[in-house]
DNA sequence: AAGGGTGCCAACCGCCGGGCG
DNA sequence: GCGCCCGGCGGTTGGCACCCT
């Protein structure tokens, strides 16, 4: 073909990847401070870096950005505003990234993306014992196709409350989990797969069919804890709106041992490290119904 | 001590839309 | 109007460190 197409083949047979090396960070740098956050694809016309513009762009935004929170963990406040904004918004991660100072979309991604697995493999420990910690979580496909209906998703019912009602509304918490005994099983209707004769079971709440996204989990909040709690189901979903099924208790969970974790299970054995102080959610409200949502 | 599971993060890929010739 | 280039964005992957058994 013509010349100008043999040389951005020769080009693109040139560009670097991978890991950026401090020097070329440097270079990055300088050319931002030179001509400021653009034209980054003259970076690589001018011979500066074998990095495609794209590539450096990203550099820039994720890592180099001197208003960045590098190395600082999501704050619960943080954690909040990612869960109301995504609630709102969908995975514009971008978008909900302008409402945290310091964060990139891929920080606001990747925390996403941590706690859904985290959330997914909770659900699934708990109601899937057989198959529970067996799978890498590099295969992120299973997530996409999660087993359950309910697991939560990337669409959220919109959500108008307050911080202070939805802080409220995790404060609820039960310090056991009530096994339904034995023999006294209600098949878990959109839950589970497993055999219902095999394990006993958890009590569990039946998620609302329409609004199967369940958005309101903070990072390392008891999920599994607040299952049994008694207002559970008032304070998510509307008691109205609920009928409860029931899971099967993992095996880690059926394990301890004593007669009493027959029928109850310790709430410590569920709960991930980094829960939140109760305190931090002193005031108890309501939050809406289902109904209410938009 | 070793191996597997998990969390976290960096970076790439593909798609899309806007600008421009 | 069309094609190309560029930048922006969301999804995905791979690596590494840590923890637990």
């Amino acid at each position: 073909m013509d010349g100008k197409r043999r040389i951005h083949v020769d080009e693109l047979r040139d560009i670097k990847k991978g890991p950026w090396k401090v020097e070329e960070d440097q270079v990055l740098i300088h050319h931002v401070k030179k001509y400021g956050p653009r034209d980054w694809s003259s970076i690589r016309s001018r011979g500066l870096l074998r990095r495609t513009g794209k590539s450096c762009r990203l550099r820039w935004v994720n890592k180099l950005r001197p208003d960045l929170k590098t190395g600082v963990k999501f704050s619960a406040e943080d954690e909040r505003t990612v869960i109301d904004l995504q609630a709102q918004f969908g995975n514009k991660w971008a978008k909900i990234a302008t409402y945290l100072p310091g964060r990139t979309d891929n920080d606001v991604k990747n925390f996403w993306s941590s706690r859904q697995k985290r959330l997914a493999r909770i659900l699934h420990t708990s109601t899937s014992p057989s198959s529970s910690s067996t799978k890498s979580h590099k295969t992120t496909k299973h997530l996409q196709t999660p087993p359950f209906d309910f697991i939560p998703s990337l669409k959220a019912p919109k959500l108008s409350l307050s911080r202070e009602q939805e802080f409220a509304a995790k404060s609820q918490l039960c310090p056991t989990i009530e096994a339904v005994p034995f023999g006294e099983v209600v098949y878990p209707n959109p839950i589970s797969a497993v055999p219902v004769d095999q394990q006993p079971y958890v009590s569990f709440p039946q998620f609302p069919i329409l609004q199967p996204d369940y958005p309101l989990l903070l990072e390392g909040q008891d999920f599994i804890g607040r299952l049994g709690a008694p207002s559970f189901l008032d304070d998510e979903f509307g008691h109205s709106a609920l009928g409860t099924a029931q899971v099967p208790i993992a095996p880690s969970f059926q394990a301890s041992g004593t007669s009493e974790s027959h029928d109850m299970v310790d709430i410590d054995s569920l709960i991930d490290d980094d829960f939140p102080p109760i305190d931090l959610f002193d005031q108890i409200e309501q939050l809406p119904s289902p109904s209410h949502w938009s």
